[in-house]
DNA sequence: TACAAAAATTTCGTATACAAAAAATGTTCC
DNA sequence: GGAACATTTTTTGTATACGAAATTTTTGTA
């Protein structure tokens, strides 16, 4: 009722009956779709978000967005500057330290708990997801995988039992995915493609100890992958483009 | 011109031109002085914050409460309820159990580190705050005693020199005060007066072994103070009180 | 007096309006 | 031709307005 005809081109179907909730299930919609975005790198680090222009894409006013934009900024994916608006997190090479020190303490010390808890379907669950995101890795869909690789870890801390760590390690997954656009080599994806397999292995089999050393190496793997340069691209953008 | 005479005695200078900032300082002064009244216990759990009352209180508008509401709903202090409005968390025997596990994680392992990295004018500032709230202990402030033990737990945290982990024991802290507000015990305190400084001597020390160990047993020790009953006071309030 | 239905009030959710700041663009003067 | 300044346009920050849901109060009836 209260959105009646502020959009008099799409026609008025769009924001109030096809669906969508009543609202609050909408934010969460506008929220997940922005956020994975960014961590399939649709939206790349340093790409500006206009309120403006996100108010035409999604069809609401600039407080539901603001509202968004604020959470997402919590949660460091998107960075707030004062009277310069939103743009997406380029993570520092000290934040991604941080982020990867972090992801070793919580994750491997949460594998013994996870492996003592783990269950039949949880097994079942975790090897599809592993599975999907070989498949994705295969066919060339970097995007889906890079989502589904920091899904897996999450979901893998949310077995845990403790949601307040498994929340942090959702985090620390989402801002690695966004540290892996800024710093990962091309072509060559955080996760081997086993290694998942290898480690849900473990867990199946009750030995936490082994799984917190091999999530301790995986880690370690991913982060040696990263080539720890600092770009920067203010300007000289167009200049190196059309240099020669 | 947008806040009329909200405020008719101050003079109209207070919000633009008094001393207190450009607006953004000004939020998060306000958002101060919500998160302190609910670690020190001026605002107990289950407490209503109706927007309109933070409105006047602060005097500004409801935008700007609602900023902040919103961000103290992400750090877990107050809860908001879809169309209930906001009010302070009150902690599930559960959700306690997640945080003090994530506790012994988390700043266990960071005593280590926060060994190797503690410097003279660290150990001295530590000193200082353990000071203060001993005195605050024995002068009966229970409200400054508990802000300032988790102030101490914070800034330990954040010696370590990672920002992230830093961070998540901040909120492990707030929260925790929460808890000890509604499960701990009136007159014993979360932690003893002399722990705290057992603790920075070990670090200053430089044995990060015997830190982590002592961390254990003081968080230990605080949870196991804690007594896990869920009381529920939704309509019974009055008939059990004036039931006789 | 007790219970139920309806009106009234309260309070939240969202859109919009307006002002201020920053960026971009155009203009003028040297 | 280039740099400094003014203007216009864009974009964000904040307040307010309006509508909907929930709670409370009132009132009528048994």
């Amino acid at each position: 009722m209260n959105q009646r005809q502020r959009e008099p081109k799409r026609g008025p179907s769009l924001s109030r009956r096809g669906k969508d909730g009543d609202g609050a299930e909408r934010q969460e919609v506008i929220y997940r779709s922005i956020s994975d975005a960014i961590i399939e790198h649709r939206l790349k680090p340093g790409a500006r978000l206009r309120e403006d222009a996100l108010t035409e894409v999604f069809g609401v006013s600039r407080t539901g967005i603001r509202k968004i934009l604020q959470r997402l900024a919590m949660e460091q994916l998107v960075t707030l500057t004062p009277r310069r608006g939103a743009s997406v997190t380029r993570p520092t090479a000290d934040e991604a330290k941080d982020v990867f020190d972090a992801r070793q303490m919580i994750e491997c010390g949460l594998m013994p708990e996870v492996a003592r808890r783990i269950s039949e379907v949880d097994v079942r669950e975790l090897r599809d997801m592993a599975r999907c995101e070989r498949q994705a890795l295969k066919d060339g869909e970097q995007s889906a995988a890079i989502k589904l690789s920091a899904a897996l870890h999450a979901r893998l801390a949310e077995i845990s039992g403790n949601a307040t760590l498994a929340d942090f390690v959702d985090r620390l997954c989402s801002r690695s995915s966004l540290i892996l656009a800024v710093y990962g080599s091309a072509g060559h994806l955080g996760c081997e493609s086993h290694d998942h397999d290898d480690l849900i292995g473990y867990l199946e089999a009750g030995n936490g100890e082994r799984a917190a050393a091999f999530m301790s190496r995986h880690l370690k793997a991913i982060e040696a992958s990263l080539s720890m340069v600092e770009e920067e691209d203010k300007a000289p953008d167009l200049h190196t483009i059309f240099s020669r």
